[in-house]
DNA sequence: TATGAATGAGCTTTCATTCAT
DNA sequence: AATGAATGAAAGCTCATTCAT
């Protein structure tokens, strides 16, 4: 029982953490602060994670991990190229309602601010994902599907590249407000989501 | 106690607080540190900028100043559409080899932790570059250049996404990474720019 | 590291401090300097204190309130004029052997360097003494035991100034040997008590 | 010709600095704050003293010579006790309407904040004028015009309490504050002038 | 085991002082 | 001789981290 609200604890305290890191950065984002927001004290945290970094990292894993879960189930469950892309962009729109923290999480990391190994950080987040895109390409340029003059990796490149530009419009308050500059205040995601998917389409067949 | 090289002075203390803002970020880069590698005294640099945030915010003005110009160049000179985005990947291309450190303070303000207000730093930056993209756009459309069921700033939002993720690509260490596992660890310039236009193209039109 | 002499600590602190910035006033304290007097840490005062002007008027709050206390004391418990005004000089001479650091935080904000609030300052510390000792006086009076030819505020006013220049005198440096060059190096406090009352009651009646 | 400029210049730099001294403190006065109102560089100060507290004494010699001028001509042209110490509170009340800096720059050396020796400040600044006083009350008193039961010391030390008070009551903020305390905003100095004198000189016969 | 007060390294920032020009 | 840019020591202050309770 003590285990269960520990188990439940510890969720709040990185639910809370990635919330503030995700807001103001991991320098900016003090561990007092999340502390309180959690309702538990700091050495709790500190029981729980070697240090502010160790926090962060473990606040991008369970992003990183909930999100890859949400693309892997839309990638795993199309039947066509076409369908996966259009089950990404579909989550894309629809994980980012409930989700903008994780997002944001998400392209914390790809800035310096937190020195973590960018290699290593990559290889880990992007790796799977890369394999998976450019797999499924290669596939269906077998099937004629896909034009034969563009390499397969480079498409699933370009792909992931408006993928990720969607994920971090649809969070981040620049790219947020990058997007409305473009496409007026109120995007209406339906469109969004249509458009997208016909120019890649168009651009990779 | 020399009052020399003022403008080459200032000049290269701009220039090392860029590298270091964008190699380690705001909030890890150190006024002391960039005093040292500049070669001045710490009280140098407050006599040109009134803070650390000021430091900042010059670096990423005299960037996107620069950028900004190279990019404006570059979309002047072209005749057609595709020359124009022919010409604003090259310039992208060229220009990340000696800039590194512009794309990487471009990339630090998408970010949260320098405390900036995002809408305003977006409405300056992306402002301009949205408005000729998509007027552009439209007029190759009028020519039917480009496929009538999609707007004009939406394709334009799309193509910039991916010139920003090629920003990106080419100088902030993750994306860098992430483009090495896509594309492998020697990736050829050249084809790059190629098939990235051909995608843009096939997608706008 | 340890959350003991948390009261016993607090007034060490302040104890230190007043006597600090009685010894070196405001600017040329230091709160590094005060900690390890304090054997605290510096985190520890701004723990308690908001920034060292807050902690300068704490010490002055602080000496203030303990001063004005046996003051009022002696004032409270007198019968006559003649006899508070020699229980207020009593009471001075007596305090300052103890509480030299006290009477110098007194004279340290009728100093300009803090950059207080003079009038603020002067309302809050010297309003109720300026009351009461006009109003005693006005009472006597009206017994017929001042003169009538001076206004009673004007007489406190004088009385208070001596009051005042005694307590400089037993506490300040400056003032001390400035009483020594009139007085000679040792002082007898019971004459020097007897001959400013016996000074003060001329001068009234 | 050069010589007269930098004379004049000289007076300048001393008068200005005295005006800051005394308004912020030794402290929050700033050399490069005095050099930009004095109208000269902050090496030609350098060049006259020392350093910030040598200019610093050299303000509050500068004080002290003219004020002690003042006051010793007072007492010189005066022909009796009476006169002696009419004229010295008159002159104090006068001299303070323009000179309230030189009072302040009095009042700030009986502070803490210089860190100057307070003994040798005190004899230089009050030996002469308590030798003085004590001669003429000592002469007063073998004529029978001042009580026997009281040493001639203590009365010349009370009254130049007195004085002292009055010198900082027309001059420091603290001390304007609480005289207006005490006597209210609009303070007549004539009645002030002559009250001072009768209890003073009922204190003293 | 959980707490949160205490620690102190290290940051930004100021400004008296110097000295090349 | 005068200038004022440059210096850098030293201050105030923050906050990640520790550990006595």
């Amino acid at each position: 029982m003590n285990q269960k609200l520990t188990e439940e604890k510890q969720k709040c305290i990185l639910e809370t953490a990635t919330e503030e890191f995700g807001e103001r950065g991991l320098f900016r984002s003090s561990i007092r602060s999340i502390a309180k927001k959690s309702g538990v004290s700091v050495g709790v945290i500190y029981k729980y994670y070697a240090d502010k970094e160790a926090l962060f990292f473990a606040c991008l894993d369970h992003s990183m991990e909930s999100l890859s879960e949400v693309l892997g189930k839309a990638a795993d469950e199309a039947a066509s190229l076409e369908e996966m892309m259009r089950g990404l962009i579909h989550a894309c729109v629809v994980y980012a309602r409930d989700h903008e923290a994780y997002f944001r999480m998400y392209h914390s990391i790809t800035s310096a601010e937190s020195g973590a190994d960018a290699g290593e950080m990559a290889e880990r987040i992007e790796g799977e994902s890369a394999a998976i895109y450019t797999s499924v390409i290669k596939k269906a340029r077998s099937k004629g599907l896909v034009k034969k003059d563009a390499e397969p990796a480079m498409l699933a490149f370009f792909f992931d590249n408006l993928l990720m530009m969607l994920h971090f419009s649809l969070s981040c308050d620049y790219y947020k407000k990058r997007m409305n500059i473009y496409l007026g205040d109120k995007v209406d995601e339906a469109t969004l989501e249509k458009q997208l998917l016909s120019f890649i389409m168009y651009g990779i067949s």
